[in-house]
DNA sequence: ATATTAACGACAATCATTACAATATGATAA
DNA sequence: TTATCATATTGTAATGATTGTCGTTAATAT
């Protein structure tokens, strides 16, 4: 964890860019909710706890500026906000989600599943893919639980 | 074409809507421009050509309401806006799309092309698909043309 | 320790979207 | 046909996320 701060410091370094406290907490807040898709506003919240006084603006900043040096990615969901996700590191290609209709839960997938389905769209669309963005909607385990009827179609 | 619309009305009426000149002149916006994915604002100028009198407000409103349909589906690239892109007739699934880095240009993959995958995740993740969302980022055809370097990868 | 310059914080401004309140429309029942 | 009632529409105000501004602060190299 504290090499992950390193590494992440070196990167903003390579970019001429500074580790600056508020930049260090914001990283630290998304570190610590990696399993979590946090908007802007959230991790404003939750990096207020450890330097109170960080600005909104600032946090948006930072979190333009780590989306840029593909630290972490911006998703949108649908509702009206952005929300932020670490990337794994070394990962080439963006994670895939899972958004339950019931309960709003979202699960990721850190496979990547698409590697035929990119093969195909180069060839046959001769589109050259530097990244990807799949989300399934549907209804997630926890819910199907108890629920046990199959529907038949 | 004509009959499209006719369907459309139908839809409407089954779910208890009215197909109200403003709906009709949206609706058939949308058919004008299936290729394209226009934003609630591109929509509103469009379709003011044909009804001036029409209000954004109307607008939205009925592009929330042909989503619920799901006539239209609403999708979201990143800028700030919402875009919203006609179904294709009958599809289960919402068709996926091509967005190029360099030009902006937004193609559509109409084929599903997740079939492998979709089951893959229904099994593993013991999750119920429901619909989902992909999009490509990269070069376009057009725009890797003339620069016909290979990149070594 | 100081200079340079990026980064900050507070707040104003912007832009997409939604809420509201008054009016209009259109179907139905008398 | 006309009164009635529910739904739809309009223009505008309100909201809420995000970005811009600008004077101040602090990180980094010397």
């Amino acid at each position: 964890m504290e090499s992950r701060i390193e590494r992440i410091k070196k990167q903003l370094h390579n970019a001429k860019y500074k580790l600056t406290p508020q930049r260090e907490a914001t990283v630290s807040v998304l570190l610590e909710h990696e399993e979590d898709h946090l908007s802007a506003e959230d991790v404003y919240l939750l990096v207020k706890d450890k330097s109170p006084e960080i600005g909104l603006a600032t946090v948006y900043r930072t979190l333009e500026l780590l989306t840029e040096l593909k630290v972490v990615d911006k998703i949108n969901f649908g509702d009206g906000v952005s929300r932020f996700d670490l990337r794994q590191e070394g990962a080439a290609h963006f994670h895939h989600h899972l958004v339950c209709i019931e309960c709003g839960a979202v699960d990721e997938i850190q496979e990547d599943l698409l590697g035929d389905v990119e093969q195909i769209v180069e060839d046959r669309w001769n589109f050259r893919i530097k990244d990807h963005r799949l989300t399934f909607h549907g209804i997630c385990s926890r819910c199907s639980e108890g629920n046990e009827e199959k529907e038949s179609e």
